[in-house]
DNA sequence: TTGAAAAGTTGATGAAGGTCAATTTGGCAG
DNA sequence: CTGCCAAATTGACCTTCATCAACTTTTCAA
């Protein structure tokens, strides 16, 4: 069987970009150029703590998370990516130096690979890359700063509430002890607080 | 007696951009032209939670903190600012609604202000702007991320050594119940837990 | 200097959520 | 279809931290 170059679909990553920056097609192109692809079988991890990492990714398919393990082995979820999300272990990407969390898929995926690196020439090449990343990251960072918020205002159930609102479409795509990570109760206590409705 | 012109001193601003990017004695002078000034006095009010904020703030001298206040009227630490640091609404700068937030001063407090309009127009004009406003909005997404991990995986005497190391100078100017207010317990517990060591 | 308000302390009690163990349900590889 | 493993449920008990109230100490303006 003869082997076919795949050809990478970007039209999610550019939507995405056209949102915040106007690229024309020849800018397009050269940001494009700078992404490779990579599939993800479910639960195959793509950062590892303690290791260094130099990516960022855009996930196209499937759904991957980012989460900390404590010292007794507990798992608690950072971030969830749905298709149209980036996700990265920022610290390490930032810093160059060993991750403090875990990034992995929930199911499988796809994901498009930005290195940082290729990301740094980007900013110079073309500024508007740097404005969408610096809107983006604004973004993140209110988003970040209203779940502090909610995580000292809020009881388990309000915070579960205000996750349906904000990520709709995943609770019906995760198992509820990945909610229950992300919303910092135990998988029990998430289930008990279910019942009462 | 005579109204002089009080000369804005911008060394601590200038410094602060200087750890990240490389601007000349041109490009500082044309960022310093954007930026104002304003004095507060001890626990005045800078941003009202339900009013548009459009000014990030650069605190030069004192200490100011944003805050968040729950239906029960219990006031909540977002995040404190002391001099070197920026502070702002930034929900309500980047979507011009209205905030969720207020900001105060702590103590007797001087900042320069910065416009969204007038930041919006630098990072046109200076795009080494727009990329020092990159870094720092990615280094502050990865502290509040961290601040996530550890609500949820440390006890409340861990968070408050977590604080102190963070922020060793705060321990002292800073009244105890704005530090339970920020690692998330009330004045009383935070009191018996420094008790018992 | 003084006195009232704010900050901090201490104790009794209670609620939110965790831990551990037993059991049931569900998904899916063979 | 079967069997197995992961996910979810349920109950008993426990820990952490909140609440409320009384009291002490500090701050700071008149």
């Amino acid at each position: 069987m003869a082997r076919v170059k795949k050809e990478l679909d970007f039209s999610l990553i550019l939507a995405a970009l056209s949102r915040h920056v106007d690229l024309n097609a020849e800018e397009q192109a050269c940001f494009c150029a700078y992404l490779s692809h990579r599939s993800l079988k479910n639960k195959e991890l793509l950062q590892r703590e303690g290791e260094v990492a130099d990516s960022t990714f855009f996930v196209t398919r499937g759904c991957l998370r980012s989460y900390s393990t404590d010292e007794q082995g507990l798992e608690h979820v950072v971030q969830f990516a749905p298709p149209g999300w980036w996700i990265a272990e920022l610290y390490s990407v930032i810093s160059k130096r060993p991750g403090t969390t875990n990034i992995d898929a929930l199911e499988a995926s796809e994901v498009l690979v930005m290195k940082r690196s290729d990301q740094e020439k980007l900013f110079i090449e073309l500024p508007k890359i740097e404005r969408y990343f610096r809107i983006i990251t604004e973004n993140s960072l209110v988003s970040s700063r209203q779940r502090i918020i909610d995580s000292m205002t809020l009881s388990a159930l309000e915070r579960y509430q205000a996750f349906c609102k904000r990520y709709p479409g995943l609770i019906f795509s995760l198992p509820q002890k990945q909610i229950a990570s992300y919303i910092g109760v135990t998988p029990e206590f998430f289930s008990k607080m279910k019942a009462r409705f």
